[in-house]
DNA sequence: GTAGGGTTAG
């Protein structure tokens, strides 16, 4: 574009001065159409055009979301400074480019431009979304050893303010290393920096992750007490911590105390319920949030048709689900996680061919959850053919994740397809796939034990095994049988029975009843689904001992109490 | 001078 036509354009009599641009910059930055032809008449200015000038530019070419621009204005200038660097890799960060972010880092160390107090922030924020792969190939690249990027980035900062440590906290969380976080929260104290609103809510959510109630409580409380307001994301992260805890009478009565409640505090309320088998609480909530709260959002419709998910209610699922869709809400119609609930309510309760008609029926493409969903379905059901199909579409669209390797490999193997077992595991061997270790974990003074599936490291070993023994001679004599299908092994029946017997979630089972006091219940974290055997040992073993045991697995809770579980057998 | 971290879902 010409000069005189630019200056036509924005309706300039004469040529700009630099503060002309400077000014028209500033004005400019939410409009993309005149930001180009700006920049048509800084290049054609003929003025030396200060970096300035171009950083303004690229700024709110970022803000804008066309970051390839910005690259490309970048790559053409002439050593730029840091600011410009850290814009552009917020840029990408922000515009959900993990990968590119992290690169114009590593290019950008390779260069020797040193980094600032605030290109940590955007670079771990990048990093705790990457793709693990390439999370290994960028520590490989920069010869970290075993710690993650963001780890070497954070020990070799020279200072560390709150947001540094706040990112970084935030960032583990994300990434799922609650007790890295956790640590952290414990290093910052002692390096004597005072946590603010946005730590104690990585913190609250790290102990929700881990099942750490006591933990999370303290935290919140010191947190209070060291003069802290509470806000509202504070008190929405409590809220979650309690219900990922399985406390819901706790995060009810938080709930109710609460001065002002947003969608989030609904929603979480809501889910919470759902996942805690208190289907009648979640939808009981949600009707009186359509009534006195604030407008549900698609997470809010996610968690009733969670509710309706674990209790088995198909038909007021369905009716939710025609009810999300006739709002005409084009912000609310179902996305594809809808769509999973869907396919998992259906199918989990036996309705496998119109759970395979429904995704037929999709108007979005399908995804590796809504196959999964159906794949999971059809393991409990034994539908081999259907379950086939799903898992055909599964290793199109994700190929190598464990888990449905394992779904499909216990489905062939409760149907008795041995032969068809081994082909996937030979798959998972050839393609490197690892199963993903059991384990559970319980919480006791504020410390977290963990346990492994016949894990003899702990220092109580041999009184956990001696109470795991007195446990089966005293729910023996009540009835108890281990039930040997849900090993998916392919073994002896004895041996079958041994693994069975020490499963994780067994051992920190019989740890708690040793160690928790006999009034408060007992709380365990499982990574995994619970199989069967162990569904059926809480059972008994929460009636011999009269304790309340609250189990939480990859994707629910079970409450037992008396010999029955709040799941009703049904999860 | 300009910019950075937080809650529900996955």
């Amino acid at each position: 574009m010409m000069l005189a036509e630019c200056r036509q354009k924005l309706s300039l009599p004469f040529p700009p001065t630099k503060q002309t641009l400077a000014t028209l910059l500033k004005a400019c930055s939410s409009q993309p159409h005149q930001l180009t032809q700006i920049h048509a008449l800084v290049l054609t200015s003929g003025l030396s055009v200060k970096n300035s000038l171009i950083t303004q530019l690229l700024a709110n070419l970022v803000i804008l979301g066309d970051v390839q621009y910005a690259r490309k204005l970048f790559d053409e200038m002439h050593k730029p400074r840091v600011f410009l660097w850290n814009t552009l890799i917020r840029g990408y960060v922000k515009n959900d480019m993990p990968v590119e972010s992290v690169s114009l880092y590593g290019r950008m160390s390779s260069l020797g431009v040193r980094p600032d107090g605030f290109t940590f922030p955007f670079v771990v924020k990048a990093s705790a979304e990457l793709p693990d792969s390439w999370a290994a190939l960028t520590i490989h690249a920069h010869v970290f050893g075993d710690v993650g990027l963001a780890d070497y980035l954070f020990e070799t900062m020279i200072e560390r303010d709150l947001v540094a440590w706040n990112s970084f906290i935030a960032a583990c969380v994300q990434m799922g290393y609650a007790s890295k976080a956790l640590a952290l929260f414990h290093r910052m104290g002692l390096a004597r920096i005072k946590p603010d609103a946005v730590t104690i809510v990585s913190a609250l959510s790290a102990c929700g992750q881990l099942g750490c109630l006591n933990i999370g409580n303290k935290i919140f409380d010191s947190a209070l007490y060291d003069g802290m307001e509470s806000n509202i994301i504070v008190e929405n992260a409590r809220l979650d911590m309690c219900m990922k805890c399985g406390s819901t009478h706790m995060a009810r009565t938080l709930f109710d105390e609460m001065r002002l409640r947003n969608v989030v505090s609904w929603s979480t309320m809501i889910l919470g319920y759902a996942v805690n088998g208190k289907s009648e609480e979640a939808l009981a909530l949600f009707s009186r949030m359509q009534n006195e709260g604030p407008k549900p959002n698609y997470v809010t419709y996610l968690g009733v048709l969670f509710a309706c998910s674990h209790a088995g209610l198909v038909s007021q699922g369905r009716a939710y689900f025609s009810y999300i869709v006739d709002s005409n809400d084009q912000n609310l119609q179902p996305r594809r996680e809808h769509y999973s609930c869907m396919v998992d309510i259906l199918g989990r309760s036996g309705h496998i061919e119109e759970a395979y008609s429904f995704i037929m029926g999709m108007p979005i493409e399908p995804d590796a959850g809504v196959w999964g969903a159906l794949l999971g379905a059809c393991a409990i059901h034994k539908n081999v053919k259907v379950g086939q199909v799903a898992a055909d579409k599964l290793f199109e669209l994700a190929a190598d994740i464990a888990s449905y390797h394992v779904l499909l490999s216990n489905m062939y193997a409760s149907a008795g397809r041995w032969d068809s077992v081994e082909k996937v595991r030979l798959r998972m061997r050839k393609k490197c796939i690892k199963k993903v270790a059991a384990y559970s974990s319980i919480e006791l003074n504020s410390e977290v034990h963990v346990f492994y599936t016949g894990d003899n490291s702990h220092p109580q070993s041999s009184s956990i095994y001696q109470k795991l023994e007195d446990l089966y001679m005293q729910i023996g004599s009540l009835g108890y049988i281990s039930e040997v299908g849900s090993v998916h092994h392919d073994v002896e029946m004895e041996e079958k029975e041994a693994m069975l017997r020490v499963h994780s979630e067994k051992l920190a089972a019989a740890f708690g009843l040793i160690n928790v006091e006999p009034e408060s219940p007992i709380r365990i974290i499982k990574n995994l689904r619970t199989c069967d055997d162990c569904h059926n040992f809480f059972k008994f073993i929460s009636r011999i001992s009269m304790r309340e045991i609250i189990m939480r697995d990859k994707s629910r809770f079970h409450h037992f109490r008396n010999g029955t579980c709040s799941c009703k057998d049904f999860w």
